[in-house]
DNA sequence: GATGAATGAGTATTCATTCAT
DNA sequence: CATGAATGAATACTCATTCAT
C-alpha cells in the first residue's frame, strides 16, 4: 500500500541488472554477440524487450557493461595489487586461479575470445583494457602501452628475474611468450570443452607449471 | 567477336567465383560473418549484389564455400595423404608448413577461429569437417568421432611412438595435448599479430621444434 | 498532524494540477507535442509519471485540459462579455491588452500556433473553439461558423460600424482582413522573438493603432 | 533482356526521389514531421518502407532533402540573383510572385511553418538558411547575420531608399517590420485557408502593395 | 496519493534476397 | 551474364500507459 521504499527500487534494479546481464551474457557467448538479438535476451531473461532498455541504453552499451562488470570481477578475484612481483610459489598459485576462472566464468571468456578475434573490435578493446589497468594501477598512464596489462608485465617479470637467479642460458622474452601461449591455448580448449574432463585438465595445468615455473 | 569457347566461359566463371570468395573471406574474417553484408562484398569485389546470386545461392552458401575451398586447400598444401605416419623430420616439416600456412591464409584462419568460438556453429562445423575428413581419407566414417582429423591423429600417433621408440616415462596424451595448446596458441598469436614480427615467430617455432620433435 | 480538511486537499490538488500543466506547456511550446514525452514533464514537474495519470487520463487529454484552460483565461482577461460594440478608445484598449497578453501567456501562443498550422488539428481545434465560444455566448450555436469566434465578430462590426460613422468609402471585409492579418503576423512575430525589443514592438502596436484605429 | 543503362537507372532514381518528396512533404504539412510515419509515406507513395532507405538515410535526411530543394525552387522562382536593388515595379511584381508562391507551393510554407513555430528547430534551420543564403549570394559571409536573407535586405533596402526619395519622415525600420508582419499574416492565412477565396487574397494583396509600395 | 518498474504496441531502420530489364 | 531497384521480414529502440507496492 505505500509506496516502495529508495533503498527497495535499488535492490529490485540491482537484481533486474543481474538478471539482464547474466541472461545476455549466455546468449553473447553461444550466438556471438550480432546473432543476438534482444528478443532472444528479453525471453530467457524473462522480462519484456523495453524493460532491457530501462537499465542499458543500447545493445552495445550492454555488452559494453558486461565486459566492464566481468573484467572487474577477474581482476578482483586475481588480486593482482600487490607487489606487482612473483614468487614462484604465488606463478603456480597464480595459473591455478586463473584455471578456476576460465571455468567459473567460461562465458566471459567465451565472449571475450569471440570479440578478440574480431579485428576491428580487438583494437578499441584493448584500448579500454589498458584504461582499466591505468585506473586500477595509477602508477600506469594510458599512452604507455609497452605492457598493456599489469599482469602480462607481472608474467613477463617473472620471467626475467628467474633468468637472473638462475644464471640461466634462457631468453626471458621467449621464455614468457611460450608461457603466454601455452595458456592462451589451454584457456580456448578449456572454455570450449563441452566434457570438463578435469582430471586430463589438471594434468595440463600441472605439466604447464611443471614447465615453466 | 567469335562465341567465346564454353572453355572461357568456364574460366571467367572461375575467376569471378575466386574474386567474390576472396572478397568476402577479407570482410568475414574482418568483421565477422554477421555484421558483413552481401553489399560490402559485392562492391568490394566490384560486382553487383545480384550477380553474387549468380554463383551461391545465399550468404551462408558462400561461408560454406569459401571454408570448404579453404579447408581443402589446406589440406593439399599439408600433404597428408601419405602413409600417415610422421617421422621426427617430417614433424618439424609439418610445424614449419603450418606456419606458413597460418601466415599466407591468415584470413581464412581469422575467419575459422571466429566460428569455432561460437558454441552453436562449431559443433555443426566440426562434424562438417569430419565429413570432409572422411571423404579425404575414406577410411573413417562420419560418425566416427575419436579422431576427428586425420591430422591430428597423425600427430598424436606421432607422440605415442615417440613414448615407444624412446622408451620414455612420458604420457603421451598429455604431451600432445601440450603440443596441441601451443600450437593453438601459437596459431591465435600468429594470426593476429599485425607486426608480424618474423623473428621472435621464428624463435618460437624454433622452441616449438625443440621442445616437441 | 490532525487530518487535512477537504478544502486542504482539494488546495493541493490543484496545486499539483497547475504544476503538471506550466511544464507540459512549457514543453509543448519548445518541442511541440509530439516530441514531449510524459517522462520529459513530469521530471520538469518534479513529480513521477504515474502520478501525472492520477490527474489526467491521457496526454491528449492533458493537451485539452491545457488549451481549455489557457482559452478560459485570455476569454477572462479580454473581457468580450459586455456589449459585444467596440468604442474607437476599446478599440485601442483591446489591441494594447492582446499585445500584454502575447507576451504573458507566449507558451500558450507558442503551442496554439503550432497546432492551428497543423492541418489535421486546425479543423478539430477550431470546432472546439467554436463549442468553447458558443458556451460563452449562448446566442450562437455550433453550427454557426461564419463568425467562428465573438472575438473576431466584434472587430469586424467594428470596422463596418466605422465606415458607416465615416462614410468613407471602404471595404470593411477587406479592413477587417488586413487587421486580422497584421495582427496575427505580428502575434508571430512577438510570440516567437528571443529578445523581447519592447520598444520596437511599442512603435509597432503604435502604427498599427494608427492605421486601423 | 540487356540490362539498364546507366541513364535509365539515373532517370528511375530521380523519378522515385521526386515521388517520395512528394509524398512525404504532403503528410509532413498535414499530421507534422513526428507525426507521420515513415509507412505512411511509402503508403502513400506506392513503395515499399525500405525503398525509402535506398534513397534517404533517415526521415531526418528526408525531411531535409525536402526543405532543401523546396528552398532552391523558391529562390530560383523568386530570381533574387539581382542587382539586389528594388524599383517600385519590382516591389509590386515581387510580391505577387510570392503569392503565387504560396500557393503553388502551399505544401512547402505550411511545413515551413510548423518547423519555423518550434522553438528547438527554428534556431537551426535559420542558421541553415544562413548558409544557403551565403551560397547563393557569396558577397555574404556566413557569420553576417544582421541580414540573414538577401531578400530581406533587398525589402529593408527599399524602405530606406523610398524614404530617401520621398524625403519622407517615416521611419524605414518600422515600415519594414509593418510590411514584414502584414505580409507574414497573409502568408499564413493563404497557404492555410481551405476555400481558396481568390477574389478575397487578390484584394489583400493590392492593398498590401497599396500600402506599402 | 505517489512511485518508478514493467509492459507492449508502434516506429525507424537494416539487409538478405528477388526480379524486371 | 549483369545490374541495382525493390521488397519485406526482422531488429533495435521508444514511449504512453498500467500496476504492484
Amino acid at each position: 500500500m505505500s509506496p516502495r521504499t529508495s533503498d527497495q527500487f535499488e535492490k529490485m534494479r540491482e537484481d533486474k541488472i543481474t538478471l539482464i546481464m547474466d541472461a545476455a551474457l549466455e546468449h553473447f557467448a553461444n550466438l556471438g554477440y550480432h546473432a543476438t538479438t534482444i528478443s532472444h535476451i528479453a525471453k530467457h531473461a524473462g522480462i519484456s524487450k523495453g524493460l532491457m532498455y530501462n537499465y542499458f541504453e543500447s545493445k552495445e552499451a550492454l555488452l559494453k557493461a558486461i565486459m566492464h562488470k566481468s573484467v572487474n570481477e577477474v581482476y578482483k578475484y586475481l588480486d593482482i595489487d600487490r607487489d606487482g612481483c612473483l614468487s614462484e610459489n604465488e606463478f603456480e598459485f597464480f595459473i591455478r586461479k586463473i584455471d578456476i576462472l576460465l571455468k567459473e566464468k567460461r562465458y566471459f571468456f567465451q565472449l571475450l575470445m569471440q570479440l578478440i578475434m574480431q579485428n576491428d573490435v580487438r583494437e578499441q578493446y584493448l584500448k579500454a583494457l589498458h584504461e582499466t589497468d591505468s585506473l586500477v594501477h595509477p602508477g600506469h598512464e594510458p599512452g604507455d602501452n609497452y605492457y598493456p596489462l599489469q599482469i602480462l608485465k607481472m608474467f613477463r617479470d617473472y620471467f626475467v628475474s628467474k633468468k637472473e637467479k638462475m644464471g640461466e642460458l634462457s631468453d626471458p622474452d621467449r621464455d614468457f611468450e611460450m608461457f603466454f601461449i601455452t595458456l592462451l591455448g589451454y584457456a580456448i580448449k578449456a572454455i570450449h570443452s563441452e566434457s570438463t574432463d578435469q582430471e586430463s585438465d589438471t594434468k595440463i595445468i600441472n605439466r604447464i607449471i611443471e614447465i615453466f615455473k
